[in-house]
DNA sequence: CTAGGGTTAG
């Protein structure tokens, strides 16, 4: 702010002003100050560079580029690296690299290459910067061009490049390429581990991941917060049998003191959930010191994933006692909380347990469900993320499954996004309560906008056509 | 002087 103000004309000044807003945005000062004003400072910097001619300086430009890109513009610092006329392997690589966190692979490719038109000798920073933007599916073709670049140009023992590679391979999908890269490596680091942990179980080989768990402390490596992180995920560890491996692995993290370490916590509760261990997800819960709306929403989702649905809900309440704000998450697995719920009170018919059940969910046992959901509806609304087609889905659902039809198609009618989910949940809906005609014409009116029907959505309209006749049928 | 490999909920 103070910088916005003040006059900047002379050479050191502006030397001075540019490096405090880069400071401000690489230091500790980050995020005290809005991207707005930051970029503000910035363009007006960047004014004053232009007026001394500064902007044909490398360094300064540089520094202009990296401040640019770490507020969001990198169409900006993509201005500054064009007009800069002799450019060196700092700015090629800034640029690259800029491209890379913004998720930009064709671009920061297109940049690459000029690079190498230009006979520009790319160093081992810029092969990080590169192949982390190829480290995606789309990036995949790209990656292995660089890869041959990488063996050419003597970068074959560089444990961070050679890392990069691994790490790229396994985001782009290609594990195989990953494990064969990895176990040509030479020497590691605990990164190269991580990398090829994280990438395994990202790919569902839990198994696979635990034994490189085990065998990377055989080789003497002390594994961080970043590899029982990166094992512990969702598709490692919800095959059969991972149980097994998890508790091993949560044994290790005891042992080495992350047992206080929120994130670590917070995967422990997501992955013993989607293991089946609800009340090992609960006992790591329980023993957290701090909890963040992660910590919240894992246990929240898992108790209601595994039929937890009144302690889910009650947690719910609890969470917002403790001032924890839910966010789009959240609801999302309070969504799935009700179905399960609802479609455990189906299966056990209307017995008086689910409507004593329903009654400590909501003060009404009249009400029952709908005022839970009507309640859970209310919160996220006020709390905006009723726009989110997520949250518009699970409450659709809801609705439906609390036989309020009328509220789920409010609800339909209202939303500005859906998708296939959307109309598949309103169509059998309408199916199952009795309203085949209209979940017929929705059925035909999804097909108008362009949204192509699933097997689910077939076979609520299927069984509407069963109940009202074969005429819809040769239709579909 | 400047660029920099891995990170949990859905």
């Amino acid at each position: 702010m103070w910088l916005a103000g003040m006059a900047v004309n002379s050479t050191s000044q502006l030397f001075k002003s540019l490096l405090v807003t880069s400071e401000l945005i690489d230091g500790q000062n980050r995020g005290r100050l809005a991207s707005s004003s930051l970029y503000d400072i910035c363009t007006r910097v960047h004014d004053c560079i232009l007026k001394s001619g500064m902007d044909q300086n490398p360094y300064v430009a540089n520094k202009l580029m990296r401040v640019y890109i770490r507020c969001g513009k990198v169409q900006d610092a993509r201005h500054v690296f064009d007009k800069l006329v002799k450019k060196n392997v700092f700015n090629w690589t800034t640029m690259i690299g800029g491209y890379a966190e913004h998720g930009r692979p064709a671009d920061a490719i297109e940049v690459y290459n000029q690079m190498r038109q230009e006979g520009g000798r790319p160093n081992e920073v810029t092969y990080l910067s590169i192949l982390k933007a190829c480290a995606c599916p789309v990036g995949l073709k790209w990656g292995k061009e660089i890869h041959a670049h990488i063996s050419h140009g003597g970068f074959r023992s560089d444990v961070p490049v050679q890392t990069a590679l691994v790490n790229m391979y396994a985001k782009s999908g290609s594990i195989k390429d990953a494990r064969l890269v990895f176990d040509e490596m030479a020497e590691r680091n605990v990164i190269t581990w991580n990398v090829m942990i994280g990438g395994l179980a990202q790919h569902g080989f839990g198994q696979e991941a635990f034994s490189l768990f085990l065998q990377m402390q055989e080789e003497g490596f002390v594994p961080d917060s970043t590899t029982y992180l990166s094992i512990l995920t969702a598709t490692a560890c919800s095959s059969a049998g991972a149980l097994g491996w998890v508790k091993e692995v949560h044994r290790h993290a005891v042992k080495a003191g992350f047992d206080s370490d929120m994130r670590v916590c917070n995967a422990l509760v997501h992955v013993y959930s989607k293991s089946g261990s609800v009340d090992d997800a609960r006992l790591v819960f329980e023993g957290m010191l701090d909890r963040d709306v992660i910590s919240w929403s894992a246990m929240i989702g898992g108790l209601a994933q595994n039929g937890c649905g009144h302690e889910a809900f009650s947690l719910f309440l609890k969470m917002q006692r403790e001032g924890v704000i839910p966010n789009v998450t959240t609801y999302h697995g309070c969504g799935q909380e009700a179905f399960s719920l609802f479609l455990r009170m189906r299966r056990e018919g209307v017995v008086p347990d689910a409507i004593t059940y329903m009654s400590i969910l909501n003060a009404s046992a009249s009400t029952g469900a709908l005022g839970w959901v009507k309640e859970v509806h209310r919160q996220a609304v006020q709390a905006g993320l009723d726009s989110d087609v997520r949250v518009g889905n699970a409450l659709v659902h809801m609705y439906c499954k609390t036989g309020s039809i009328s509220d789920a198609r409010l609800m339909f009618d209202g939303m500005v996004e859906r998708d296939v989910i959307t109309w598949t949940a309103m169509i059998s809906g309408l199916a199952q309560n009795e309203c085949g005609q209209e979940a017929f014409s929705l059925f035909l009116q999804m097909q108008r906008e362009g949204f192509i029907p699933v097997a689910t959505t077939y076979a609520s309209i299927l069984n509407v056509c069963t109940s009202t006749g074969l005429a819809m049928v040769e239709e579909i």
